[in-house]
DNA sequence: GCGATGCTTCGATTACCGTCGAAGCATGAA
DNA sequence: TTCATGCTTCGACGGTAATCGAAGCATCGC
């Protein structure tokens, strides 16, 4: 009868607020132990275990058992960016979990999603490669070009270190605070690494939200300015 | 606790079979009547009512009046937009409804995706006039161009006969098939529409794919050509 | 080894919700 | 008015699944 992918098993994984706690906990990209999550979601351990079965099955996380912690994190990038569509809608839709404060301000200027920058300033940080022609988007997707490997070279990055995966190296996410693209795939996680590691931006323990420090603010406005003039 | 949108309404609303039937139908763009969703959906008419109730009050959907008829649609292109972006997550891990036949080969192909085009043909149309110039990147989202201006009066769409809402006139919306983004938006349901006034493409019925005639491609390719190389 | 910690499985309870039959209530046709 | 159609509300049934207590089973520290 119906065709295409079948997204009731997904949604109604997610729709279960236990569960969505311990996606939504997963997205800031750390693995995060089983009572960790059970803190997270406000359960008891074992139905956190439960509830671990039911998202492994749906191939949305995965655990890795390490000693006698066992170690859960998102399946992949693809799980993160759909989270991030049904947060969009919902933040269309006004159903918002708390009311907006200082917290959501920050959500909304930088975070992670799940191991890449997100919010106001990765969408700046898109615009400006694609600006500068550093991305390139082909058939077969979002390339980096000539220029965008050169940009990497500036920044410190060294592409041959990059894990080989079949991941792609870039890919658009869509943003649901600011609703535009910013940049996901191992390109993105590795200049989200990077910028932590020059200290321009700063995890917050507990959140997704990251804090940029005033001098790496001005480092990236530099590098990844906003564009000024709009039709 | 957790901050951000709520998606947990939302996701349980999605996470029934009868709703994502319903949803799933309303994807086509074409509002619909109680009675032909529950056929769709596969209940009685009782049940598509308690649903049609709970999927109003998460803002899913909206209802209109029309004498005894009760006609439903999408409440936005937002909700279509999540939907196919759960629709990706399912078709990443692997769940598919049905095993791929030529139905799911149409889709991929060719479909509509609320109002606007989506499939290999949307992806390679937005590539096509992102390179073209038509699109426009910039702070406030997608823009179209003096260049893209022109081109919709090449085609024949009058801009000054569009709609006037709050809806954007340039949106990016992510496809489950080709995992790229294609045009949406006011401008994205107008060139639709032209397509099909043009003959292009038609309509199948009780289906989202769209058939394309071999001089509907042909002149689809001559305007909106594939990018031969890549980097 | 032995206890402690962390995670999992099992079983039972409970609450929710999807479903439909029957009835109510509009609208449109005769 | 009277009947038919389409949709909705009400009430009841039934099944599913979320939850936790108790117990089992690894692993780590001592």
């Amino acid at each position: 009868m119906k065709h295409g992918p079948d997204i009731v098993t997904l949604a109604a994984l997610i729709g279960d607020p236990a569960r969505a706690n311990i996606l939504t906990a997963l997205m800031a990209g750390h693995a995060l132990t089983a009572s960790e999550l059970a803190a997270e979601a406000g359960v008891t351990p074992q139905t956190v275990s439960a509830h671990l079965n039911r998202l492994e099955d749906g191939a949305l996380i995965r655990r890795r058992k390490q000693g006698r912690h066992a170690y859960v994190e998102l399946a992949g990038p693809e799980v993160a960016q759909a989270l991030e569509g049904l947060m969009g809608l919902a933040a269309s839709t006004g159903q918002l979990r708390s009311r907006p404060g200082p917290r959501d301000a920050a959500l909304r200027q930088a975070r992670v999603c799940y191991d890449h920058l997100a919010g106001d300033l990765g969408v700046q940080m898109f615009a400006a490669m694609r600006r500068q022609g550093a991305l390139s988007l082909g058939r077969e997707g979002l390339t980096l070009t000539h220029t965008g490997v050169a940009l990497m070279g500036d920044l410190g990055i060294d592409l041959a270190t990059l894990p080989r995966s079949r991941a792609p190296l870039c890919r658009e996410c869509l943003d649901w605070s600011a609703r535009q693209s910013h940049l996901a795939g191992r390109i993105g996680r590795a200049m989200l690494a990077r910028f932590e590691t020059l200290g321009w931006m700063v995890r917050q323990p507990g959140s997704r939200a990251l804090r940029v420090p005033q001098n790496g603010l001005i480092a990236f406005n530099h590098l990844f300015p906003q564009e000024e003039t709009r039709l």
